[in-house]
Order: C-alpha cells, then sequence, then structure tokens
DNA sequence: AAAGAAAATCAACACGGTGATTAAAAAATA
DNA sequence: TATTTTTTAATCACCGTGTTGATTTTCTTT
C-alpha cells in the first residue's frame, strides 16, 4: 500500500471509505459494483483494475486493520490473567468502536470474528495446556469457543447498542466473565 | 397449511425441499428465484405467486420448524436445572440435527437464530430473577447472552463438524457446561 | 357429470447490474 | 518533453428480475 502510485492509494482510499459508508445500513451481500462507484464517485472500470467483487474489498480493509492491530493479537501483548491475548483483542475492538462495528457487525462477513478468533486460540489455549495437562487440546478448544463466542456477543451487543455502558464498565465486566468462566470451566474438567 | 389446495401444498413442499437442498452448498443470499424454481421443477411465475424472495420461503421453513417443535421451547417442557429451556432447545436440535445444520448454519440467516434466542430468554431468566433477586434483568440478560453464545457455538461447531462426537456426549458437556457456568455466574453477580 | 373457480404454466417484455472491451484523457515518471 | 501508467467514458452481450396476459390443468360446487 505504501509504494504505490498516488492514483491507485487514492482510488483504494475512496473505495474503502464508501465501502464503509454503505456497510453502516447494507450487508456486505447486497453492495453493488455500481451503487459502490458512485458512492466512490470513481469509475465502475476502475473498480474492476483493483478488485472483482465488493468482498475483496472488504477483504482488504479487513487485513488493514489486521496489519495495523497486529501488536493488540500477539501472544505478549498484555500480562494479565490467563487469557491475555483475549484482553488485547477486548481492548483493540474498544479503541477501534466505530470499525468495529461495521466490520464485526451484522452487516459485515463473519469470516473477519472467525479469523481474529483463530488468531487468538493458539495463545490462549496453549496457556491453558500448561495449566491443565491433564485435558486435551481439544477439550480445551472447545472450553475456548465457549468463552469467546459469550465474549464476542456481549461486545458486539454492546457495539450495537451504541454504547450505553460506559467502556470501562464493559471491560470490567468482560474481565469478571472470563475470569469466572476460567474457573466454572477448571471446575468442569476436573469432573472428566 | 393444512387446509390448502393440494396444488399450493405440493407446490410449497417441492420448493422447500428444494431451498434446503441449495443451502447445503450456497448462502441464502445468493441462491437466485431462477435456480430454485428449477430445482424445484416449478415456473418462476409460479414462485411469486407465493413468495417474492427466498428469503421469505426460509422464513416459512423456519415459523414449520418452530410450530412443530413449540413443546421443546416452552417453559416447563423439562424440568431440570435453572436453565430447563435451554435444555429443551438443546434436546431439539440434537433430534432435528440435519435440518438445524441448514438453517441455524452458515448458510442460513441468523435471524432465527436470534429469535430461537428470545423465545428461550424469558422463561430462563425469570428463573434466574428470583434466584439472584439482588440483580437487575439487564445485568441477568447480559449473564444469559452470554452462555446462550456459548452453548450455540459448540452446538453448531458438533453440527457442522459431522458430529463426531457422540450426541450423549455433547449433551453431557452442554449440561456441565450449563451448570458451572451457572455457578460462576453467581460467583460474578455476587462481586457486584 | 358439468360448470365455475383457483392455480400453474408459458412466452414475452422492459429493466438493471455484470463483466469485459475499447479509445481517449489525465497523471506520474524518466 | 517523451513515455508509461492509470483513469475515464462509452459500448457490448449476458443474466436474473419482476410483471403481464393468455392458456391449460386441477380442484370444488352444484
Amino acid at each position: 500500500m505504501e509504494n504505490l502510485d498516488n492514483r491507485v492509494r487514492y482510488t483504494k482510499m475512496v473505495l474503502q471509505q464508501a465501502l464503509l459508508k454503505i456497510l453502516q445500513s447494507k450487508h456486505i451481500d447486497k453492495v453493488t459494483i455500481k451503487e459502490l462507484c458512485e458512492e466512490a464517485k470513481v469509475n465502475r472500470g476502475t473498480f474492476y483494475l483493483h478488485y472483482s467483487t465488493p468482498n475483496d474489498l472488504l477483504i482488504e480493509i479487513e487485513q488493514q486493520f489486521i496489519d495495523e492491530n497486529m501488536a493488540y493479537f500477539s501472544p505478549y501483548f498484555h500480562q494479565g490473567y490467563e487469557t491475555s491475548q483475549l484482553a488485547g483483542m477486548f481492548t483493540c475492538i474498544l479503541k477501534n468502536k466505530e470499525i468495529c462495528r461495521i466490520i464485526m457487525g451484522k452487516n459485515g462477513n463473519p469470516r473477519f470474528l472467525q479469523r481474529l478468533q483463530e488468531m487468538i486460540r493458539k495463545g490462549v489455549v496453549d496457556g491453558w495446556c500448561k495449566e491443565f495437562p491433564k485435558y486435551s487440546r481439544t477439550d480445551l478448544d472447545y472450553v475456548f469457543d465457549f468463552i469467546f463466542a459469550g465474549s464476542m456477543r456481549l461486545i458486539l451487543n454492546w457495539i450495537e447498542d451504541g454504547g450505553s455502558l460506559s467502556t470501562a464498565e464493559l471491560a470490567n465486566r468482560l474481565d469478571r466473565l472470563g475470569h469466572y468462566c476460567h474457573m466454572a470451566i477448571s471446575e468442569f474438567l476436573k469432573l472428566k
């Protein structure tokens, strides 16, 4: 993106902005190339020079979001309780609330959340493996899926609410839920 | 549906079957009316006599599923621990694995899961309200969202896996997860 | 069984988004 | 300034859409 012609950089920029604007009110699968180019004031032929579908453009936006926030997803970003990568991701989402509402919300593509989940999974489950050496990775993956889905649901509720709860209070709730779920999961695993 | 002309009943039936077949390999938003009618061997004009989009047809399928399984979602279907409606829904999904894979899975419309969630919520949260009278319904709704999303994630993983885990084992895990989450939630709420 | 009503079929139509192809204009680069 | 790259504007055939009116098939009523 850096070493591109200014014209190309401009085209990609306005197309990205146009898509984000349209996605505020319409699902990605309903966006036409025509309306996208009209919104961006770019010739329709130009779109095809860089992408083939609106989804391609969305994937580029998602990738840039990951690149720009990679630090939050790295295993040792934040020293906290066992799910520190989860905490890092939460922080990142809270700091990028607007764009996250669009690319993670109901008008975005679930592919992005799945990708985030897999990025976070490894570090978290590695930690649990050491903590609960008696249990298989498969079992711990189940637990991770459960906590990740539950947490993301709360975050998305909050994001789509418009954020009536304060950021601090949401973070606090997630932290406590994660902590107590971890306790519960310990019990869950002991039973086996 | 019962008191309809045989011709209408037949048309709706083959269209439903055709859609379910197509949804095994394609997202609902990508299904065209043309291919749907070709699959069902029904004239395209006939489709418009009953529906206006493939989504309308899917909504009808979802509604019939709800109607046929209403018993599982009623508050006192099954006497178990506090989340008996959740258990009822799990049972229902396990018994209708194939159609659930389609209408709840990645090719279906999330609207259906949201609807199920709201059907289940009231009974469950009512119970919790009695058990934890100190806490607001808003707080308990948060907890419900968390557990529902986590549980559904596990169920859908299992459904889309093809079911490597046995039904009994999945039910057992969900039951234990629900039980221990409930314990954890008690702790979570005490903290406040 | 006959008549009337309702439903499905069929062909035809205009419309709009798609994806690709041109040649000309505009902008970046050497 | 000359050359290369990108964008534009205009055009094309293609396909799914949604609707229409005439016709045939099926169901219901008498």
